[in-house]
DNA sequence: TGAAAACCTGACCATATGGTCAATTTTTTA
DNA sequence: TAAAAAATTGACCATATGGTCAGGTTTTCA
């Protein structure tokens, strides 16, 4: 339930010696791979362990339950995904604001798919470990960002989009590149997501929202042909 | 594997008599539930006969496995969602067109957010049932789509954006109202999602993706202030 | 260097759950 | 209406899996 802040007292290094740091961050890196692949319920300890390259009552030494270790993850992945709004603040340029917001998501989801996609999942199934996060810090977080943009609106900035309904946009808009990857790939006909088609596709985004917000976009699309 | 394409042969009513019709209904609308919630892992036959309100041995009497009725689930979504491109086509306008295709979305996600979720869970597991559907007849509709927006573009009809990508976004943008709910809800501050949310989400995602395609939008945000 | 703390792990258990089955009842149909 | 077909179901089983634990090994540090 309480998945600790950010900040939290879940994962924070700090208890335990060198040894228990280090195998903390292979089980949990090894755990959200699992995660990301089976969901909660599909992963398994023995799985995770596996992975890590530990003997499954190992995990058990580190982590008590599969839920605890679903919770640290969880944890690890909220650090991530909560800082990239700083440029998003009243004095800042519109345009330049939004666009390295997008550039920033755009870049956390693809070097983090898995991540992405393990808070996907827990999305979808209501997000009984960190509904309190979502309506407590994040829906503060974007109350906050929406004024500014709000403001943004109002001085004749940039055109009138709902504020809140615009991070709903653009958290779809760019995570779906992980989260969906397969539908992704498959409609792109590739066989996995590259270098090249993230820069296609953070394009693409950017051109599309700038434009959708009245803030005529410096990028042409279609760079290279990209044949990943 | 095969998970039979929308008239396929898994869950195509002609074999069987009349109760059991009824009863293989009433069976996919409580497994399109239970998954919806529970992911294909997460969720247990005994739940689904609950809901259903058949004794669990009934399950196993129309549906074999498990899988067997994740797949008739499938199936049966896939049909739902195959339908609304028709109105994108060399002859029609470019806004309309896509304007019509964005509310269709939009009011099919609002009015079967369940089957949404178990796609969403279905793609975000790599799609193992699905996949050749993608691969295939979906890849196929969309290049096909693909290619009328591209001659809109060509035309000077609306502003270049990467057809493909396009559709992607459109899928993320309506999407992502019933697979993310939750996170949608906290942060609209709202319990559940009601008519006028969707009616505003609709507004905003048509705003945002028609003035981005260079197709002023003929409908001004925040109709009425919403607040159910 | 020795003892305390931290770490490791194979064997084991309890439970949940998908699936089977044979006996029975209900429905269809000739 | 009789017999064949379809449908029903409680009891049961095999397996997978999360979790325990006692006894052992390694690391730390005064």
């Amino acid at each position: 339930m309480t998945v600790a802040t950010p900040r939290g007292d879940v994962d924070t290094p700090a208890r335990g010696g060198r040894i228990r740091r280090q195998h903390e961050a292979a089980i949990l890196a090894a755990a959200e791979q699992v995660f990301a692949r089976a969901g909660f319920q599909g992963a398994t300890m023995a799985e995770i362990a596996l992975a890590a390259g530990l003997p499954k009552s190992n995990l058990h030494y580190y982590f008590g339950t599969k839920a605890e270790v679903y919770r640290a993850v969880l944890a690890h992945i909220l650090r991530l995904w909560l800082a990239e709004t700083d440029r998003i603040n009243a004095d800042a340029d519109p345009r330049e604001a939004l666009a390295h917001y997008i550039e920033a998501k755009m870049r956390l989801t693809a070097e983090h798919p898995d991540a992405s996609r393990v808070f996907a999942n827990e999305l979808l199934h209501g997000a009984p470990e960190i509904g309190d996060y979502l309506r407590n810090e994040l829906r503060l977080l974007v109350a906050d960002k929406a004024a500014v943009i709000e403001a943004w609106i109002a001085a004749g900035r940039m055109a009138p989009v709902d504020p809140v309904h615009l991070f709903i946009s653009l958290w779809a808009l760019t995570q779906t590149y992980a989260d969906f990857e397969t539908q992704v790939c498959a409609v792109l006909n590739r066989r996995s997501l590259g270098p090249a088609d993230y820069r296609r596709a953070t394009a693409h985004v950017l051109n599309l929202v700038l434009r959708g917000c009245g803030l005529a976009s410096p990028i042409p699309e279609g760079e290279s042909p990209c044949s990943t």
